[in-house]
DNA sequence: TGGGGTTGGTTGAAAATCGAAACCGACTCC
DNA sequence: GGAGTCGGTTTCGATTTTCAACCAACCCCA
């Protein structure tokens, strides 16, 4: 009973979730389309009872939903739900970050706009400034679902 | 010899550095001004043995630097490189998304743009149209640094 | 001089987790 | 009725993580 069951911080919070070795390259996979368990298990080499595990806690998260895609034998494929979909940003970002730092400026695929073919990049950005925001120019401050000890940090 | 050695996606490349339970919480306590060993070590309650060695992955990997604060005796304290610096729109992305689906829309903490207090958002956002991006409005296609066989993935 | 405290670790053993392979049930196609 | 596919479960040895103890270098204080 010495530490909160809740932590205040929606990064572990999140990490929690989905911040272990797989989980994020399931979601990706999910993204490309690769949506079948066998499809998945061959295309990440993760073991099978690891991505069965996986799976049923992303489904668990309402992240994925299992969804039935033949009868005679049942099967099913997974699909992301809105909350996984909206992980899209996340992994936008880590993909972008490995573009510059790991694969040495070369995009082994690269993101447009549908409907324009702007390449995205993915900054924070300031709708009101209009302008990009440098991890310098942000400042944090306790939100409405701050637990309790006001506390505000600053890089 | 089965495998190739480098894997053509820098979702994945930036997973293999950072992917773990705990070096994405570390690098959040750096950027939260949490520098020393000792600090983090009891803010994250890691293992200690852990902890050395994920911060030496993380100065092997250029993201974090060992700087000394103090001689006789030497101490040292960790500091986000620029590389570490530019991870800050991965952890803006899971930290809006863990405050929408994890802390019930109640964010523990806001970031804000220095400039102007504009509370920040992180979504794709096309410089452009000047419009957010949804997820279903994303195409990818190969970009320069794809290794070979061509394959265009589309959600 | 000597004891206690702080920092940044290392070491070793137990516990938890992972990975590889074998197996399985339901159904197909041939 | 034999082989193949799909989506798993079971088993078990190997790896990783955790926990606790220990340590070296230096400080402060008397």
């Amino acid at each position: 009973m010495s530490t909160p069951p809740v932590v205040d911080c929606s990064i572990q919070r999140t990490l929690d979730l989905i911040g272990d070795r797989w989980t994020l390259l399931i979601v990706r996979d999910l993204f490309r389309g690769v949506r079948r368990f066998s499809r998945i298990q061959e295309d990440l080499g993760i073991a099978k009872n690891l991505l069965t595990d996986r799976l049923a806690a992303l489904v668990d998260a309402d992240i994925v939903e299992k969804v039935p895609y033949q009868d005679r034998p049942v099967r099913y494929e997974y699909r992301l739900t809105e909350r996984g979909r909206d992980l899209s940003p996340a992994l936008v970002a880590l993909m972008r970050w490995g573009d510059r730092y790991v694969s040495g400026g070369l995009a082994p695929t690269e993101l447009v706009h549908d409907d324009c073919g702007t390449r995205l990049e993915l900054q924070p950005w300031c709708t009101t400034c209009n302008v990009p925001v440098a991890p310098t120019d942000i400042s944090s401050r306790p939100g409405p679902g701050r637990l309790s000890e006001t506390e505000a940090a600053r890089d």
